[in-house]
DNA sequence: CCCGCACTAGACCGACCGGTCTACTTGTGA
DNA sequence: TCACAAGTAGACCGGTCGGTCTAGTGCGGG
C-alpha cells in the first residue's frame, strides 16, 4: 500500500497546502514547519520530496499553472463560443473565483502569479523566469482568440501579441486593484473593458 | 547642533533606506537590522523614531506618496498640458524611472505601491486602507484629466471615475508585466494603449 | 526470510528575526 | 552650573527561520 499513488499523497498534501499559503499570503510570510503543520508532515517528509523551499515554490507555480489551464482558463478560451465573448468569460472567471475566496476567507487572495511576480522578480530569476511562462501561455491564449476575431471579421486588424499582452496586464492591474480594496466587484466593474484595449499595428 | 533638523537626520536616513529597499525587495526579505547597518544607525536609535517595523512601513508608504504627487505625477498632469498628452507623460514618466532603476541597479523595482498591496493586503488592514488612498489619489488624478477631456470635447462622454480605475490598473498592471520581464520597455509599449480604455456611464 | 530502499519521525543546528533594555552622551533651558 | 530630555550605543531576549542529520519503519523483490 506504500506506493499505491504516483507522485505520493504526502507529496501531493505538502503541494496543496502550499499552493493555498502562498496564495493567501506570500512566500516570505508562510514558513516550512507551518507548511508542514497544515499538511500533518514531518520536516523529514518534506525534504525528502523538496530540495528547498524555494523548489517547492516552483512546484507550486508549476501546478497550479498546470490547474489554471485545464481548469477556467480553458473553460474560459472555449473555442465554440465567439471570440469576442471569450473574453468576458475570462473577466467573470476570474471575479467567481476571487468571490468564492473573499466570501469563504474574508480575504481576496488576488493571483497567485502576479503576486509571486512581484515579490520574487527582483530576488530569484529562476521563478522569475517560470512566472514569464506562465504569462506567455495566459497572453497566447489571448492573441489566439484575437486572431480568431480578427479573422473572422468581429474585430479589426490590430498588433494582436501586443494587445494580447496588455490584456493580461489589465487584467492582473484590475485583480491587483481588486485585492488593495479586498472587493471581487471591482473586477466585475473594470473588467468588461478590457475588450476596449487595443494597440495597432507598429507603422 | 543637535534639533537642527526639522525631523532629523538619522529619522529620514532611515527613511530613505528603508524606501529603497522594501521598493527593491520586499517588506519581509528585508530585516531591521540590515536597514539599520545601511542608514548608519543603532538598534536603539531605530526604536527611539520607529515604534515597529510595521510603522516604518507606514511611514515609508506616506513619504513615497508625498514624494510622487509633488514630483513626477504633479509633472505628468501638467495642467497646461492638452488633458489626453498627460496621460502619455504619465507613461513616460514610469518608464523612465523604472528605465533608471534598471540601467542603475541591473533591475526593475516596479511600484512600490502594487508591490506592497499585493504583499501585505492580505495581513494588514491599516497597510492596506493607506495604499488604497493612495491609489484613490492617483485616480482622481486620472479623473480630473478625463473630466478636463470631456469638458472640451476631446473625449466623449464616459464614466470617468471608472474609466479613471481602469487606467490606474492598466498602468499597475503594465508595470507588473514590465518587472517581471525585468524590461522597462515593456511600458513603452504597452503604455499608450491606455488612452484606448474607456467605460461607458452606467444605463 | 530478509535485504534494500522509499519514506517518516523529530531532535537539532547556527543564523537571524523583531523587539527590549540599560547605560551613556550631549545640547538646551532654567 | 546643573537637571532634564532627546538621541545613541549595543548587549541581550525568546522565538522562528530554512535546513541537516540520524534513527527508525514497513513494504517489495529476490
Amino acid at each position: 500500500m506504500r506506493h499505491m499513488n504516483a507522485e505520493s499523497d504526502t507529496r501531493s498534501r505538502i503541494l496543496a497546502v502550499a499552493r493555498d499559503m502562498f496564495h493567501g499570503r506570500s512566500y516570505a510570510d508562510v514558513g516550512i514547519q507551518e507548511i508542514c503543520e497544515a499538511a500533518r508532515v514531518q520536516k523529514g517528509s518534506f525534504y525528502h520530496f523538496f530540495p528547498s523551499k524555494r523548489d517547492l515554490a516552483l512546484a507550486v507555480i508549476d501546478d497550479m499553472a498546470d490547474d489554471w489551464a485545464h481548469g477556467f482558463v480553458a473553460e474560459a478560451f472555449d473555442p465554440s463560443l465567439p471570440p469576442v465573448e471569450r473574453l468576458d468569460y475570462m473577466v467573470d472567471a476570474a471575479y467567481y473565483w476571487q468571490k468564492a475566496s473573499a466570501d469563504l476567507e474574508g480575504r481576496m487572495p488576488g493571483c497567485l502569479f502576479g503576486n509571486l511576480a512581484l515579490e520574487m522578480s527582483t530576488r530569484d530569476d529562476v521563478m522569475r523566469a517560470r512566472l514569464n511562462a506562465v504569462f506567455d501561455k495566459a497572453r497566447d491564449q489571448f492573441r489566439a482568440t484575437l486572431d480568431e476575431a480578427v479573422a473572422r471579421g468581429a474585430l479589426a486588424a490590430m498588433d494582436t501579441e501586443a494587445t494580447a499582452s496588455a490584456m493580461l496586464a489589465y487584467l492582473e492591474g484590475v485583480i491587483l486593484l481588486a485585492k488593495t480594496r479586498n472587493d471581487p466587484e471591482v473586477i466585475l466593474r473594470l473588467g468588461p473593458a478590457i475588450k476596449t484595449l487595443r494597440i495597432e499595428m507598429a507603422h
